[in-house]
DNA sequence: TAATATTTTTAGATTAATCTAATTTTATTT
DNA sequence: AAATAAAATTAGATTAATCTAAAAATATTA
């Protein structure tokens, strides 16, 4: 319940989503990376936020969030992916031009503004790149996972997972360019075989068949 | 040119105001006051926005604001009114319940934001306590000045200034309750002698001539 | 104008957040 | 398991912003 720093509430982001929803554990340099800061700081901030018991730390060990500290870290995701919601809905910004103003915007500290904002918007679920907006009380739904064998003509989505694991699979996606995170557009289908024709990052026609397309999950 | 920090745009903006917007010199514990800092503090700073050349100080005598502190003080003032209009027009938030959440949204930094809220808002020119908004060249009309005397019934403002400054009237309003700042609610309108009742700060109740309504300046 | 009061600045600390360099702990590899 | 490599922490500095206490400059007043 105290009040963070911007640059705490940062950390507790980042170990929140390099765990997993604090479920692994985090190295300090895995840390480091994501906040393209060094290790030395990061030990030094880790140890101020134990000390807040916003994360589990045992020197050498890793770091594990802390209930508390989910608790802060998902108000923070709360918060950045309404804003994000704003600018793309109200402010017409790109989905791609959002995350650098939320960064700011997210540490903003004001319940009730969040919550006549999350109001204003109409209570969104999920933010423009499709992540999941956590309520007031940390709880979300998972974000929409659809098999792009489902996805109508001239739909489109981002890759975000695949049901089948096989490394043969994998290998086959990574040779043909689709890849976690790829933007994927449905250009034909063919209902005859369920296959379809679609396009990578609005560049590469590709042909997928109906195996391929049953296996890629996209979230829109 | 360079970016200013939080606390500098703070101070950069008491300074302007504190200083009729650059005309006059500021003192170091009028900026202390208005800050709820220390004096010390303030020679700090002031040292500092003298190095970045937003202020002309000379130790002892005081700071004035330079061209470019002005232009990064009416970036910041027009943000925080902006600000202000979003959060009641759009939000629902009283005017009374903007300023401390505008005073943390002014210092995000997005020229393209600024632009887009401003269009979202279309180009609102005063914010909602009747301050005027700079435009993006830190231009602004003057806060609208209307004689207690044209407010309609149940109309009401801010005494913003007088017309008549004669010292015999300044201490009329003076005996009466009325002064700069104070919120005037015209409550009843006696057309046939252009006589009024008013209600000061929700509190008291006044009957004002229609020679005291002529000279007293409300903006709204 | 000399004494006193007020204002302002400086000196020296403190805290948060960061860095580099050195050290310590843990992991990996002969 | 000893040697080496990698990862993490500590030690010691730095910067921004703040504070208290002391010193210096300016203003007021007797």
């Amino acid at each position: 319940m105290k009040k963070l720093s911007f640059a705490e509430e940062n950390y507790l982001k980042a170990v929140y989503h390099l765990s997993n929803a604090g479920e692994t554990d985090v190295s300090t340099n895995a840390i480091a990376e994501e906040m393209a800061t060094k290790a030395a700081s990061v030990s030094d901030m880790l140890r101020r936020l134990s000390e807040k018991e916003m994360v589990h730390y045992k020197k050498y060990q890793g770091v594990k969030i802390s209930e508390s500290g989910k608790i802060a870290a998902l108000q923070v995701i709360r918060k950045h992916r309404l804003w994000e919601v704003f600018l793309v809905e109200k402010l017409k910004f790109n989905w791609d031009q959002v995350h650098e103003i939320a960064e700011q915007l997210e540490h903003i500290k004001s319940p009730l503004l969040i919550q006549r904002l999350d109001e204003f918007l109409g209570h969104p679920k999920f933010d423009p790149h499709g992540d999941p907006i956590p309520d007031e009380n940390g709880l979300f739904k998972e974000k929409p996972q659809v098999p792009l064998a489902e996805v109508p003509l001239n739909g489109d989505g981002i890759v975000v997972a695949v049901k089948d694991t096989n490394t043969i699979f994998l290998q086959h996606l990574d040779k043909v360019g689709i890849y976690l995170g790829a933007k994927i557009k449905v250009i034909d289908r063919v209902e005859f075989d369920g296959s379809m024709e679609v396009l990578i990052d609005h560049k590469n026609k590709l042909f997928i068949s109906k195996e391929v397309a049953e296996n890629v999950l996209l979230t829109y």
